[in-house]
DNA sequence: TATGAATGAGAGTTCATTCAT
DNA sequence: TATGAATGAACTCTCATTCAT
């Protein structure tokens, strides 16, 4: 009798799914208490223990979902670093990749991620630095995919309007400058001068510098 | 009797001066194994008793010439602060203030301070990143200080050559902007990369992209 | 309606027995895998997860079945001892309740129980030693059934053949000091050396010994 | 000045040596505690935060003195194993290498070793059996010095008498059973039954036993 | 000044057991 | 019956800091 069999599996799946949907729920939760309490109390500071009470479940719980400490880092690394780089490739692909999307990316970066996100500011550019070796890692492998993301763009865009990069400029480099530049202007207003009304103005100049510093480096017409 | 009273101050202060030299040797054995010891193994990884043991001290040693551990953080900020304000300051002073002397301290940066000190970069950079609201306030003081004097070179510059910023280009934010290039390329060639072979080259691209960045600020003739 | 009834009792009882089979096989199942896991990870290492995980059930299921961890070992070392006391009985019976069913009882638990059953070996003389007071004096009441089992062999064999214990001699000493040898063997060889291969070698000299020391001590001809 | 050098050298060696003397007695403070707490709680259920308020040192003083709780447990065996090796060797010496030594020998280790140190037995026999790889191993090499021990005194015996083991006889197995014998009669009777007061008894019996089983394999005259 | 044994609070982690589904 | 997520007490172990000598 089909109707049976799926009445079974669809009873089956409608709870599974449920179980399901509750275990990513928590998984979420705890993550979250993880990332509020790093950023706050610092990663040393915040005990597994407040961290379960700060999300409402026992401590065994917490180490039910993330392997330990350490995992609940790197997977809020992770979180944030998709984040992140949506974020950004979202706003670049919206302008086309022109010189135009890549501000607009930049602005983003600032406006949407850093501005709306101070907490995850801090976990990526405070609170993964020089934890572990592994923490550490997986930190340079979030940056790398970062500053591949600004070199592709970058590559696209000199493509796209017929430039080139001035005598033997690397445009590796030129990401990794970027990157420090966004990394550091974060740093300074949101983590430690905590002025995120004046970050809109900020980034813009940032992304300004930035742009006007790249224009330098492009050959004027056909590259050779 | 002055001769008697030199006698006796001389050789009290030859004493005095021995122990104070002891002491000042004694103090800096220990800075430089919690140097090795922090950039090594990572700060909270380093125990108090294999500093002790580096420098060939007793724990009790270590108290007595340092507060606490987090003490012995602060201390060496503030002398890896005053060295790389020296090279870099040095540097800049030597050619004079203009774009060349900028460019001359940029490259200092990269090829005195970075390649020959690869701790103390681990240190300033990534050891003392998030490791308490003590060590933060005196990691921003640090780079506050450096940014300072990015600031004020760049402003002597300016008027030197009597250009003056564009718009309402805010020359701190600059600075800080600098700092950040600065800061992200010696992590990620020295500290990840590990490529100190390729920093004179490396750092000579970054500082082009600063001065071409900040070329493009300036105004072309006379302030207003 | 005898037929009716005896139908309905049939398919009744032929579900229930259904039932009670699989019960009994999965009992079977979870204890088997505590038994290997008890064996090769130590009674302590092997985590109810991994018991369950092993039998392929969930770990609810082991606690149905048994009231908790130690009852899985209580349970074990219940069978264990069966077997052990069938092997051992048996080969006693079939030889006659003389000298040399004596002898063929040790050959057997030698060469039956111990080289088969190197995992149960490694439970009733490794992991049930010192792990509580309920698993100790289950472990004990084990042995004492063992010791009986011997002394009743040693009485009846003596009886058989017309021979008293020399002087005072208690019987149950021997019987204990049988139970010794027996179990330290065992352990030497299964346990520590790992050489089931040349047991049956090593098991022929304990039972001579066994055998020897016992001869010693019957009285030449009539019990007084 | 010799006499103020060695005056120096004195209360410094004094200083020195009265430190060596505290550590020495701290440590078997802390290893008397252990030992008490192994044999009555288990060494499972005896936690280091107990052994320490027992032996009335912080926790940290334990994990000054010992590696880990496994390391306590190791150096209660070697100091054991020594003692016990002591007082049965003592015994076997005392009485010139023959029959009589080794009788001797084995009343010393009831009636000595057992009878005087209930606790110890414990650990030994019970406490150190099945805990994890690494004290297993130092249990094997325990024993295996025992049963050195005696198949030495086995050989020696035999020489001096002018006999040899029948046939193929291995005198390894035999030490091994010996031990046996030893380990479950003290198991039996001290850890199970708590009669102390019997063994002296029963340890006669269980030594006549084994002499008893020993003189059996000995060859008549001479040896070919 | 210098030593290093001692402290003890606190951390991360485990795991036998329970119970709603 | 069976599941497996959740619990939370208890554990071992670390280490910055102190202080009698």
């Amino acid at each position: 009798m089909p109707g049976k069999n799926t009445a079974a599996v669809e009873t089956l799946s409608k709870s599974a799914l449920r179980r399901q949907k509750e275990r990513e729920k928590r998984y979420q939760t705890i993550l979250a208490a993880a990332e509020k309490l790093f950023a706050s109390e610092g990663y040393h500071m915040a005990s597994m223990e407040q961290i379960a009470d700060a999300a409402e479940v026992s401590v065994g719980a917490v180490y039910f979902y993330f392997k330990n400490k350490e995992d609940l880092l790197v997977q809020l690394m992770d979180e944030i670093g998709y984040l992140l780089r949506s974020i950004i490739g979202t706003a670049f692909k919206k302008h086309g990749p022109n010189i135009t999307g890549f501000k607009k990316a930049g602005h983003a970066f600032f406006e949407d991620f850093c501005a709306n996100y101070p907490e995850k500011c801090a976990i990526i550019f405070r609170e993964s630095v020089g934890k572990s070796p592994e923490v550490e890692q997986h930190r340079k492998a979030l940056f790398d995919k970062c500053t591949g993301d600004v070199l592709a763009a970058l590559t696209v865009v000199a493509e796209n309007q017929g430039l080139c990069f001035k005598g033997n400029f690397s445009p590796e480099i030129i990401a990794v400058i970027i990157m420090g530049i966004y990394e550091r202007v974060a740093y300074e207003y949101i983590l430690w001068q905590e002025k995120p009304e004046d970050l809109t103005h900020i980034g813009r100049d940032a992304v300004a510098f930035i742009t006007g510093g790249i224009d330098n480096l492009f050959e004027g017409a056909s590259c050779t």
